[in-house]
RNA sequence: CGGGGCGUAGCGCAGCCUGGUGUAGCGCACCUGCCUUGGGAGCAGGGGGUCGGAGGUUCAAAUCCUCUCGCCCCGACCA
């Protein structure tokens, strides 16, 4: 491709609507261009990047025996009100209606529709197991569309959907996915890991994110080196570090204005992790007492799970409820449900006395009062592995891909059933498997850059090499360049030249910024010796070979 | 949806606080010519603006006030 016949906009400066780097790599260099928010045109070059990772999650759905169609992205409501999804879901999901004034919606998931497909078309055991995927457009009315094109409103994701007779063919569906996509992530050149996660909304009992380290990413994961221990942040279970059980009796002491657990740990002299920090929630059943080490946080999703909807409590309340202010409330003495971090168990504690002024020291939890002990902490850097004991790592990371086990919850709505050997109807079991390719493409550019730009692995780069004859009007070079320019194109290698009539820096800067992984530098000096260089742009080693060479040298770089 | 920031030429910005400096400015990009060709050159000339929009205050508004739209960031949310 010649690149003064290919539109690729460069920016010298950088936009001022981009934070994240790869929003900004991928503005600069002409990958994209922004519609309005969380809505991004992509550009020739950004295509042709995401059309390398489509060929690539292609091969590997289809090596797993997946089958691709596609599916509209209009949706009529019916379906989605019988999986009760239609109520569920709130202002995220696009709503309108057609011309005869039915309810229809645009798709942000495709769950309700392959299931439709399976009810109608899968009737016996022997029709099992299937994969089918799609490509396919997602929309989804975000309330907050950020970092470029890492979250947007509208994009493209590869969904598959698994449907199995029983629980085991639904565990091979699921290892089959998850061997597939660390083939996929690790062909695109991405570090990833695969974690826990929490299923949410989608239903089921079994999830696990891939997730691709970078501080641009929305979600933190907790990693143990030693075991392999990696969750999302939000399910995460760790210990937190050992304190020493101190030999404190029973004694309340005066704490003049001191509330928050700071300010009475610095009056006291005492760590923080001497301290039981209680919470008080008001849930759907009445108020909630939560306790976690003054050192640790409440993880509110992890109490969701025991406790139901809940809010923190008013001040008012509080005073109504404990018949004191918060800051001096203690987990002594009360006849509400008192909920407690598991890691409280042991030791001697000082908390609030439930009295103005006073916290209590000495408190011993089992003995002074008593709770239902759950893991209800955010795990946190320095925690300890509940598995193994060794020291946790947490890590911000993107999002590029999830599995999840569904089970029934879609096929029983939408009566996806088969008939088994014995002539037994039963639900099909499913699983929902999604990769999203504009992720992937901003991951590996923020994994993959440097001050002058773009490194892409060869594998989704949008060309293999660059060629870059500096002087246009030298008619050696030009002559050279386009003989180098066939040559690897007729061996099948995608080649860009830079046949702009531009100053040498120019197509340096360009270059380096657009990323492709070789350049091959086409100067009148060294064209006198026979020679051009061939530079390798993560490391910018320079080799010169002569004209002769290159085709081979490109071909089995170093 | 809560908090914050920003809308001035294609892009990046100054001017706004404290209204009036004459035709609203600078850098880059763009057009013409010359020159130049190994890291976003140089010289000369040139084009391009509803100052996001509406209303108001005023003799006078990019500047002050009200409303509104858009975009970004933090949080909430995230099937």
């Amino acid at each position: 491709m010649q690149f003064s016949k290919m539109f690729i906009p460069t920016l010298k400066e950088i936009p001022a609507d981009a934070e994240a780097i790869s929003h900004i790599l991928m503005l600069r260099a002409g990958y994209v261009r922004q519609l309005a928010a969380g809505l991004y045109i992509y550009l020739p070059l950004g295509l042709r990047v995401i059309e390398k990772i489509n060929k690539i999650l292609k091969e590997e759905m289809n090596a797993i025996g997946a089958q691709e169609i596609t599916m509209p992205v209009l949706h009529p409501a019916e379906i989605w009100q019988e999986t009760g999804r239609w109520d569920d879901i709130g202002d995220e999901m696009f709503r309108l209606k057609d011309r005869g004034g039915r309810d229809m919606c645009l798709g942000m998931t495709h769950e309700e529709v392959i299931t439709w497909l399976a009810a109608r078309e899968i009737r016996s055991y022997r029709n099992l197991p299937q994969i089918w995927y799609q490509i396919q457009t997602k929309l989804r009315d975000e309330a907050r569309p950020k970092s470029g094109v890492l979250r947007t409103r509208e994009f493209l994701m590869k969904d598959s959907y698994s449907f199995d007779a029983d629980e085991d063919g639904l565990e091979r569906s699921y290892q089959l996915h998850a061997e597939a996509y660390h083939k996929i992530f690790s062909r695109c050149g991405i570090k990833f890991y695969m974690v826990e996660s929490d299923p949410g909304m989608m239903g089921g009992a079994t999830a696990h994110e891939f997730m691709a380290p970078s501080p641009a990413g929305e979600d933190e994961i907790t990693l143990c080196d030693k075991c392999g221990y990696s969750a999302n942040i939000e399910l995460a279970c760790s210990i937190p570090k050992k304190i020493d059980v101190q030999d404190w009796t029973f004694e309340e002491v005066y704490t003049p204005e001191k509330r928050t657990v700071q300010e009475v740990s610095h009056f006291l002299k005492l760590g923080p992790e001497y301290f039981i920090k209680s919470i008080l929630l008001i849930s759907d059943d009445g108020p909630v007492l939560a306790l976690v080490r003054g050192d640790q946080e409440l993880h509110e999703k992890k109490l969701n799970r025991i406790i139901g909807k809940h809010r923190p409590a008013q001040k008012e309340e509080v005073k109504d409820i404990i018949g004191v202010e918060a800051g001096f409330i203690g987990p002594m003495n009360h006849k509400m449900r008192i909920v407690g971090d598991t890691y409280l168990k042991e030791g001697i504690y000082v908390s609030g006395a439930n009295k103005p002024h006073y916290h209590t020291k000495g408190i011993k939890p089992g003995k002074d009062f008593d709770a239902e002990w759950y893991d209800i902490h955010i795990a946190k850097e320095g925690d300890f592995c509940h598995k193994c004991n060794a020291p946790l790592g947490v890590e911000r990371a993107i999002e590029i891909g999830n599995i999840f086990k569904l089970g029934t919850k879609y096929s029983v709505p939408l009566k996806a059933f088969y008939l088994d050997k014995a002539g037994q109807e039963k639900p099909i079991i499913m699983g929902s498997y999604g990769i999203g390719p504009a992720r992937i493409a901003a991951a590996v550019i923020e994994q993959n850059n440097d001050k002058d730009g773009i490194i892409w692995p060869t594998s989704i780069a949008p060309f293999d090499v660059e060629i870059l004859p500096l002087n246009m009007k030298d008619t050696k070079t030009v002559e050279v360049a386009e003989k180098l320019y066939k040559d690897l194109t007729g061996e099948g290698v995608g080649v860009l030249i830079d046949d702009r009539d531009e100053r040498a820096g120019i197509k340096f800067k360009d270059a380096d910024l657009i990323g492709i992984p070789t350049h091959i530098i086409i100067g009148e000096k060294n064209l006198k010796e026979g020679l051009v260089e061939i530079k390798d742009r993560k490391t910018r080693d320079v080799v010169k070979v002569t004209v002769e060479e290159v085709a081979e040298k490109v071909k089995t770089p170093g």
